[in-house]
Parts: structure tokens; C-alpha cells; sequence
DNA sequence: TTGCTCCTCACGTCACGTGAGGTGGC
DNA sequence: TTGCTCCTCACGTCACGTGAGGTGGC
């Protein structure tokens, strides 16, 4: 067969069966009085084997030392093609993330581009200083200009305590595009990556934020559920009243769930139920005394008839503190 | 700056920079003396961007119409660059599930690799011959030299019959490998795709399988929880035994099911229980007499009391096509 | 004779690396 | 003086494409 019908059936190029030639990979086994080149049926078949070999990622090189060299064995290859295959996959991806986010900005110049990879690199810098500097100038910079779901990323991975708060502040400028993806963060795997987003979430301060933190009170991560309580307290909203009770309880950030249920208590019914949610909860016996302190400190901050009877009563209580800090506490509020 | 320094700051190897220096991109605002290239601050930052631009795939052709000519505008081209890596990326992750085939079956040379790298071609053929022919071989090759995960694949997608049977025949073959890809497939969106698994696995004969299909009995397609209802009776495994009266009930694929029940009433103990099943599901009134009659044939392949009790009480049906096969069957049975 | 195929030789592409042979600055 | 850096020119790499200029077969 000549070479044009073999370049046809093959796929291959007339230039590159020669190149094969050339690199000793095919030589056709018989020649023309013409000195046209003639495949045999057995030289056909390589080439499809050359072609089989590079449709793996094989090099030239490499598919000649396949087919001619006993020793060069395939299991090492195969594995380094694995490998290297992995590795480009991992870099197109990465790539392909920046390159959606730069698009999404929808740079009008060249300019715009060059602006939003700095900015991608210096988010995703080795350097602190230079992530804050890139939090702040996004934060500064007017919406829509940084890719949102970069700085949420960043945020949702950042350890350093004054560059994460600079990346909340900038996530809570940039419009209602970090919703979603701190949504997506609530959920992850890692504890602290949804802490992080909880405390973004609590930093944002339109209303489909504060719906997301009302759907975190029932997140299955109790830390979760204890940043949306506070956060959603600071908002008035008091759907996050029982995690906070459960935190003075417990004693984990109570002074601050104290001040929470403080704040929510200025409504007068309001204050009522919290009262008497709070008394509800009061551990009985002497094993209980710690955390009876702690519920009669938070009642300090909450008015009404419920808490000055529940006080009165801890006045007597068979533990000191208890009974000390509530008449102190009645004494300061003047109704006793 | 000389060339040297601003080599080892931007990472461009000098080479590089003299390359960019050819081709417009960068020319050093100054020079020495004695001719050493001179850049300034501001031809750094232009080596900046240049890298930055580089990063996203543009070649270096494209870079210079970027920096330098206004008309050029970004959207067009980033959407470009969008597709051409995801179009990438699609490559890449094809050719890596190929590589991860041929070094699963651990080929010993580079013939192995090219026998497995043609018959993963021809399982994804075009051609149904070559499909054919393809999984042909690969039931008659010995164990462990075919990709199982491929030949599965072929098989949830084949959509001729013919080749559907030859790949089901050389997943029966295969060894236990077929089963965790086939439970996959019957957790599938596309139906077509579950109804192909649980046919596949009814034809592996294994305990692993069997296991399989009793799993698929509560899969949330019926047609799965059907195939695998028959092939567990097939295998004398009663599990499916309430499907297969809902078949017969509703007059799917009833004498399949009937034949299967049939086959299992060969133990005594069970022939009654399916038989007092099959009374207790006998539809009532004249709507229900088309179903009554399937239950009727149903019950002519189940022995004992219970069974024979039944047909004498049909054989006084209101409905007559009933009642006369009731009767004969009654008849045929010899314990009237 | 015409159009097609084949031949060899060789340059171009792309983003570089690596010399060779020579010179200037500390 | 020595070692370092810089200069220009140019070839090599990899897998090709694209001629140019010439020839053979139907």
C-alpha cells in the first residue's frame, strides 16, 4: 500500500509516516522501482500499534522503546503516565476555577484581567500581609469587582485571626453573591471551615442572611448552632432563645449568650417566656450549683415578674453563691 | 535592573526575557555602556504581567495584542480559554480512566498493554459488530485481562441486544470485580441504566451477587425490584416472593412471575405460605376479575391444601372465564 | 498531455534550553 | 588577574505543517 492510502486509512499524515521513518519507528517494508514507499499489511499494523501507544500520553521516543526494547516494561510507565495525567488534571482545574471567576467579573480591559489574578494570587498567598492587603483593597474595591466565591474561599480557609476579619468585612461589602457559597461551607466536612462560615454568615447583614443562620440553628454542628443563636440575637430575632439557654447552661460562651438573651428581653412577653425558659432549666442539688449561678447571673438582664420570683426564691438557695448573687441581683433592680 | 536580577526575581530565565525582548513584549528601557540590557521599575511590572497573563493559557502572541492593542478585548477570549480547558480536562480525565484500566490488569509488556488498549477501543466502538466481537473476546480471554469496570460500562450503556448479551456473558465470567460498578449502575438516574445492571447481575452466579439482588429487592425502581425478584426465585431464594405476586397482581410480566413462584413451591412448607399469599391478594367483583383469573393460573403451578381449597372456591366465580379455570385446573391437579 | 501522487530537502511553529565565542565590571 | 555577568548568534527539542522543485504512473 502506498503512502497516501495508508496516511487515509490510518489517520496518520503522510509527513509524520515518513517522520516515523525517520525516528526508525515504521520503516514500510518495500519500495517502488519509483522508490515509492510500500506498507505491508504487518507495517500497517504497527503504525496503529504507534498510534494506540500515543493515543496514552506515550512519546515518540517512548512508543519506540515500547515496541523494540524487551526490557522496558510497562508497569513504571503506566504508572508515571497515571501520575503525571493526575497532575495536569489538577492544574487544569485549578486553572479553569480562576479563569470562571475572572470571567464572572467581567473585565472590560485587559486591565480588569490583570487586576483580578493579583488579587486571586495575593488571596491565596503564602504571605499574611499580603492576603490582608488583598481582603482590604477587595473590600475596598467597588461590588462586583472581586470574585466573590474567591473571597469566600479564602475566608472559609483562613487561619490568621486579623486577615480572616478582614475577609469577613469584605465578604459582608460584596453583595448577596457570598450566600451560597457560605452556605456550601456550613455543610463541609471540616469543623473549622464551618465555624468560619457561620461567623462570615453572622457578619452579613441583609435578611436572606439572617434566614440562612436561622436554617444553621439546626445544623448538626452544635458550634454552628451556638454562632447563629448569638448572631441571630444581635438581630432580634429570637428563634436561637434555647441554644442560647442550653450555652448558659452548659457554660460555654454564657456570659455572652447572657448578653443575648439581655438584648432580646427588652420586649416585655418576650422576656416573660425567656424567664421562664431559663427557670425551667434550673439544675437542682448541690452538682448543680455551678450551673445555677449561671442561669441566675443571666437573669439579671431579664425584667418581669417570672425572674423577680424565680430570684427571690434562689435568694434562699442551700448554695451560697447562688443565694448571694440573687439577693444581690434583687437588690440592684429595686423590687424586692 | 539587569538582566540577571530581574531573572531571579520574576522566575523568567534571562533567555526568556531576551526571547520576550524579540518578540515585542518587553523592551529594558535603558542600556549600558558597555550594553547590558537596563530595566526599570515599570518593565518589571510589565514582566508581571505578562507571567499573570501567561497564567491563564494565553500564548505569548496573545499577550502582546492584550498589553498593547485596545481593541482586544478580554470576554471573548477568556470564554475561549473557558472552554478549550474544560475541553481539556474532559480529555485528560478520559484518557486518565483508560490508563487506570490498562495498569489494573497489571499487564506484563507492551502487548498486553496494546490488546487492552484495542479492546477498550472497540467496547467503545461506533460499530456493534466491533462491539460484538469485542466483548466476544473478552469472555474468551482468561480472567483478569479484561477491565472489568470497562466491560461494565459497556454493558449499562449497550443498547443492542445482541452485544447486551455477549457483555452480560463476559460479566458473568469476569470474577467479582463487575459487582461493586453493577450496584452503582443500579443506583443510576437513568432507568435504562438500572434495568441493564440488575440484568446483568441476575447472570452472575456468585453468593456476592445473590446478596445483590436481594438488596435490589428494596431498590425504588420497580423494575429493578421485578428482574430481581425473578432471578432470586431462579435461584431458589424466596425474598422476592411478595414482588412477584404484585407482578402476576397487576399483570406484569405475570407468567414469568407465575413460573417463577412455581419453581419455588417445589418445598412443601413454602408452597403453602405463597399459596395463602396469592388467596390473600384475590381481587374481588367483577372489576378485579381479569387479576382474579392471573391468580387463578397463577396458583395451577403451587401444590397443597391450601392451593386446592382455593380452586374449589373459584370454581364457583361469578366470573366464568374463572371459574371454568378454576375447574380445569382443579381437574388437571386430580384432588377435586 | 493533464492531473495526481510520490520523492527529498528544508524551513516554520512554539516556548523555550544550551552552548560557543567574546567582552566588560569588580 | 580571576570569576562572574553580560552580550550576540545559533543550534537543539518536540511533533508536526507546509512548501519547493522534481519525477513517475494512469
Amino acid at each position: 500500500m502506498l503512502i497516501g492510502d495508508v496516511a487515509r486509512r490510518s489517520g496518520v499524515s503522510a509527513r509524520m509516516l515518513r517522520h516515523y521513518e525517520s525516528l526508525g519507528l515504521v520503516r514500510p517494508t518495500g519500495r517502488s522501482e519509483a522508490g515509492y514507499r510500500e506498507y505491508s499489511g504487518e507495517d500497517i499494523q504497527r503504525i496503529f500499534h504507534i498510534e494506540s501507544l500515543r493515543s496514552l500520553g506515550l512519546s515518540l521516543r517512548e512508543v519506540g522503546r515500547a515496541l523494540d526494547d524487551p526490557a522496558f516494561t510497562p508497569a513504571e510507565l503506566v504508572e508515571d503516565l497515571i501520575r503525571e495525567t493526575r497532575e495536569r488534571i489538577a492544574r487544569e482545574t485549578e486553572l479553569l476555577t480562576r479563569l470562571r471567576r475572572i470571567g464572572a467579573a467581567e473585565p472590560a480591559d485587559w486591565e480588569d484581567v490583570l487586576r483580578t489574578v493579583a488579587l486571586l494570587q495575593a488571596l491565596g498567598s503564602e504571605s499574611a500581609g499580603k492576603r490582608q492587603r488583598a481582603a482590604l483593597s477587595s473590600a475596598l474595591s467597588s461590588a462586583g469587582e472581586t470574585p466573590v466565591e474567591a473571597l469566600v474561599e479564602a475566608a472559609l480557609r483562613e487561619s490568621d485571626p486579623n486577615v480572616a476579619g478582614a475577609l469577613r468585612w469584605a465578604l459582608a461589602r460584596s453583595g448577596e453573591g457570598a450566600l451560597a457559597p457560605l452556605a456550601e461551607g456550613l455543610a463541609s466536612t471540616v469543623a473549622k471551615v464551618r465555624k468560619r462560615a457561620v461567623q462570615s454568615i453572622a457578619e452579613i447583614p441583609d435578611d436572606a442572611a439572617t434566614a440562612l443562620l436561622r436554617d444553621a440553628l439546626t445544623n448538626p454542628d452544635v458550634v454552628v448552632r451556638r454562632y447563629a443563636a448569638l448572631a441571630l440575637a444581635a438581630r432580634g430575632v429570637a428563634d436561637g432563645v434555647p441554644t442560647l439557654i442550653e450555652m448558659i447552661v452548659d457554660g460555654v460562651n454564657d456570659t455572652d449568650a447572657a448578653d443575648a438573651l439581655g438584648a432580646l428581653a427588652g420586649d416585655e412577653d418576650r422576656a416573660e417566656q425567656i424567664a421562664g425558659r431559663l427557670v425551667g432549666r434550673l439544675p437542682r442539688g448541690a452538682a448543680g450549683a455551678p450551673a445555677r449561678l449561671r442561669v441566675t447571673q443571666a437573669l439579671a438582664d431579664i425584667p418581669g415578674p417570672t425572674t423577680t420570683r424565680a430570684l427571690a426564691e434562689l435568694s434562699h438557695d442551700d448554695d451560697r453563691a447562688v443565694a448571694l448573687t440573687a439577693a444581690y441581683i434583687l437588690k440592684l433592680r429595686g423590687d424586692t
